[in-house]
Order: C-alpha cells, then sequence, then structure tokens
DNA sequence: GCCAACGTTGGC
DNA sequence: GCCAACGTTGGC
C-alpha cells in the first residue's frame, strides 16, 4: 500500500530522515491517524510531506520497513508524546520507516491542489480536502503514480 | 500571528 | 448521548 506522512520539518525533516537512514515515525497520536498506521506492512511506500513551514509539500520517499509496534514514547514519562491513559494500556502505535528519495524540488502542495482540479482520481485525496489535519493517510496506487510522475 | 476546521473532554 | 468549551492542526 501507499501513504503520506506528515511532519513539521522543525521537528523532523525529509533530510534527518536522510543522514539517519532510517528513524522510528512515533509520536502520532490521533484515532484515525493510528488505525491507518495498523493497516501497514513492510514494503508500503510513503510521501514525505512538509507541513507548518515555508516550503509546504511532499519532500520525499520512505519505505515502512517494520510492522507496527507499541508507541514506546506514549509510555514514556519524560515525552512530549507521552499518554499517561496509555500506562495501563498502551493504544498507540509506531514504525520504523527508511528513506528512499529526497526530492530536488519540494512537490508544493498549491501544484497538488491545481492537479486535483483537472484530475479526477486527486479528488479524493484526503490531504487536499478542506480541513483535513490527518497526519497519517493512505495515497492510492493511481494517486501515487500521478505524484510520482511529477517528482524526480 | 491569525483563524477555520477538526478532535477531545467533561458537565449535564 | 448531547453539546459547549477548549485544545490542536496547519494553511495562509
Amino acid at each position: 500500500m501507499y501513504w503520506l506522512l506528515k511532519s513539521e520539518p522543525d521537528e523532523f525533516s525529509i533530510q534527518d530522515l536522510e543522514s539517519k537512514k532510517q528513524a522510528p515515525w512515533d509520536g502520532v497520536r490521533n484515532y484515525q491517524a493510528r488505525n491507518f498506521i495498523e493497516q501497514m506492512t513492510p514494503g508500503d511506500r510513503a510521501f514525505f510531506y512538509h507541513s507548518s513551514c515555508k516550503s509546504i509539500g511532499i519532500a520525499g520517499e520512505m519505505e515502512i520497513v517494520s510492522a507496527p509496534y507499541p508507541d514506546p514514547l506514549a509510555i514514556n514519562p519524560k515525552s512530549a508524546y507521552f499518554d499517561k491513559k496509555s500506562l495501563n494500556e498502551n493504544k498507540w502505535l509506531a514504525i520504523e520507516v527508511k528513506h528512499i528519495q529526497t526530492y530536488t524540488q519540494v512537490l508544493p502542495l498549491s501544484k497538488i491542489k491545481k492537479i486535483a482540479e483537472t484530475e479526477p482520481k486527486m479528488a479524493t485525496f484526503d490531504l487536499i480536502k478542506k480541513g483535513s489535519r490527518l497526519s497519517v493517510m493512505p495515497v492510492s496506487s493511481e494517486q501515487w503514480q500521478i505524484l510520482s510522475k511529477l517528482l524526480s
């Protein structure tokens, strides 16, 4: 399957992932996003999306390299992502991701929205739906292909 | 920094 | 179970 994962580059960027090669994708604290993580399997591909920054858009590509596992940050009192309600039963999930590619240029959100105006297969993309704040979302294979073509 | 849209919480 | 209040996300 294909996915899109959002991160604020100030916190964690595609460049950070590139230098680390591999890293956990953790700290997701939204049920809908969690439920998507639950469906991930090793070998899945994902776009790395930069949000809340100067250059908003798809910045690179990565691969899911682990099965979902309980997010250790949720039960770590020192973590900013600590959730004391998870101490009894950790309900949050993380996965391990591997860097595949950093695009030479970020594919801007504005361009993705433009494409959606003429490409009906893009209309269902959660990313461009008004008010969508989902940080983990599926990408259909058609959508993946359309977007990949615009990247290098 | 603003604010619209959404999710969560908690009183009733 | 409703819904107001609050907190958060994220584009602009």
